[in-house]
DNA sequence: TTCTGGTAGTTATTTTATTCACAAGTTTAT
DNA sequence: ATAAACTTGTGAATAAAATAACTACCAGAA
């Protein structure tokens, strides 16, 4: 490929558009235009033909783009012509909203093993999943063949699940808890922060008010 | 001021340091560095003093910074002086989470108003809060003066909460349904979407695969 | 007091990302 | 056929952000 180095913001962007895409293809919309795309997601248009340039040449000059055709190209490149068996740690509030979150299946994401510690929770069910011990996850991680696990447990315990979703084998962690990890070379870590976006919202309103 | 033009990526910092150095104090931790700092959120420490240094001189030269003094400043900077009042629309089992998040609690925040269209979900309880119709909002926006609404209902329905919430004087919206809101002008937006960061992952180690 | 080690604040440099502007190609109408 | 109206893809220009390099300053030891 000469893909390398694509800005992570194109990649944000480019889960953006797709989902857009999938909402326009099932309005039977079959061609869409750069500056279309543009405002349905709220960026330039020449942001949108830059951020599909870095992986080939999708649309039609004076034409626009095939939606289907399209759609199918930016799944591709985000990896998302396959499912994705997910492992969930921690089965609080925040975890079992994780499970039943449509958008995760949507995009072919399954959460196929939840795990707590907590013994009060462990056996219990959410919906069709049954919570195991933090012992089960290798035999799932492996059965299963997963790849990516998901931490939505207390701050205090994010370290060691990490630790333990990399000792298991686990490639990339998608974690909620709001501390930063400490995590081996090539293991793939994104940090989801519900908290930053809100404070942002304060900043503003703050600086709103001083002028 | 003299401090307009902040990235926005300094002001996500800031925040995540803010909480860094809240754990650090509970520790009983007097005086950090930048380089500490840094080392704690994994950033460099010529960003940590970059980022600081937006809105003011906080550290001594030799020393570092006062872990209680810095924590102080930047909770100020957010906004975070004070609590904020805020309503959730949608109590599905997202809302239900953010409503318990207590991420939210230890900064401040405070969910003071749940609202749904569904009958079945009105008149429930999230712990010590009864879920309203949406036509409760206005009502207890006024009352609390709440400025910011967090939109936690499925896709179709995030704009109309949205036009709602501006309608009641909501000033920022935080919103958790991946689609883009179309606000009028001085409306603060921001959007926290789940599955982006998991699609980063995908892209990621699908090019790992392609080497 | 003076020297040494260390750290913040700041300016300069480099890197990265976005926007702009236009050539190249497509379609439709005349 | 030709012109007119669009729209992509892309190289150049601009803007923004991160990094590095430097200066000023503090504390403690000699």
């Amino acid at each position: 490929m000469k893909t390398l180095r694509v800005p992570e913001a194109t990649i944000t962007r480019l889960s953006v558009y797709s989902r857009f895409l999938e909402r326009l293809d099932q309005k039977g919309i079959v061609t869409i235009s750069s500056g279309e795309i543009a405002e349905g997601v709220g960026v330039s248009p020449a942001q949108v033909r830059k951020d599909l340039a870095y992986f080939g040449e999708f649309g039609t000059r004076g034409v626009g783009y095939n939606v289907k055709d399209l759609l199918h190209y930016t799944l591709k490149i985000l990896g998302l012509d396959r499912p994705w068996p997910l492992v969930l740690v921690g089965a609080g509030n925040l975890g079992f909203a994780l499970c039943t979150h449509k958008g995760f299946n949507d995009r072919g994401f399954s959460i196929i093993g939840v795990f707590d510690n907590d013994l009060t929770k462990i056996g219990k069910k959410i919906v069709d999943l049954e919570v195991y011990p933090l012992e089960k996850m290798s035999e799932i991680i492996d059965a299963h063949q997963v790849r990516i696990g998901i931490i939505a447990v207390p701050p205090r315990a994010a370290q060691e699940t990490a630790d333990l979703m990399v000792k298991n084998g686990l490639k990339a962690i998608l974690n909620f808890a709001p501390v930063a990890l400490n995590l081996p070379e090539g293991i793939e870590i994104r940090n989801v922060d519900l908290t930053v976006k809100l404070e942002i919202l304060t900043f503003n309103l703050g600086l709103r008010e001083s002028l």
